[in-house]
DNA sequence: CCCGTTGCGTTCGGAATCAGAACCCACTAA
DNA sequence: TTAGTGGGTTCTGATTCCGAACGCAACGGG
């Protein structure tokens, strides 16, 4: 199967993957959730090549996670700015964060600290059920397709 | 910069992508948590071409998320076992399945549901707060480099 | 007026990856 | 003996990536 043809599978899983699957898209989104809005700060923030940057972010916007918006006229600038469903993605990559945090910086600090305002806390975000409010362990869950 | 050098960067999730960014791992992983465990079923179901699919399993097991375990002899017959590391990643996939879920289907029902064995619900997990048990807005929360 | 800079891309190769089909090997079952 | 299963590897053409260079419109200074 081709990696284009990905969102033809009948799994929510792998329709996600279509739009946020690629290379540099993730990079992109971290940005976007540390305030980043313009082409040149991703550019050089997330590495990603200046093509595929481009292409990332005409994909993103035509996917409704990303929306382009003039912010000036002579001449004409655009900015990237999350939609609902563009924010809506953020515990993909704060669950990301999360893994690398634990697994992939050895004994350093993790390079990243989340503050919640809400509590003041240092915050270390789970998944939790909203009906019983248990943090969630993948063995106390049964997945059963519909289909 | 070259996707290949993705781990230099001093970020938590190019950490985490350098190793579940690749195209058709997620969906690896996908079916991992599915409790797929052999090279044939993964590549039934996750459609990844066979050479792409032997060099992901390959790398998951070299960087700790799968083990790779005999379990026949004659002929030698290896499965493949998410570890702690790669349990640890299940609320990454988790979270692309509830955005393609609310996203990505129209109109349709989700094509998977999440049972939870502790409270019997039909559960939607989100990320929350262990301080204060809120539900996770980004809004609500400032992210600060310590280097 | 000319020159350098900023912002946002596109164009153009060569290099790396992917994708699909075929093949290989060890064993088992008919 | 032939067919089938499980788990890969090899081969080849098609995509995709990536880095450098270029384009273009405006702006700022000398």
């Amino acid at each position: 199967m081709r990696w284009s043809r990905i969102a033809e599978q009948d799994c929510s899983v792998a329709r996600a993957l279509s739009v946020v699957g690629d290379r540099w898209t993730m990079l992109v989104l971290r940005e976007a959730f540390m305030r980043t809005r313009r082409f040149e700060d991703f550019q050089v923030r997330t590495g990603a090549p200046r093509p595929v940057l481009a292409e990332r972010l005409r994909t993103l916007v035509d996917n409704g996670v990303l929306e382009r918006r003039r912010y000036s006229e002579r001449p004409d600038r655009y900015e990237y700015r999350l939609t609902d469903k563009g924010r809506d993605l953020y515990p993909v990559v704060v669950s990301l964060l999360r893994w690398g945090d634990r697994w992939m910086t050895g004994t350093a600090e993790p390079p990243v600290e989340l503050r919640h305002r809400a509590c003041g806390h240092q915050m270390h975000p789970e998944l939790a059920c909203p009906e019983c409010g248990e943090w969630v362990d993948p063995r106390d869950v049964d997945a059963t397709a519909r289909r």
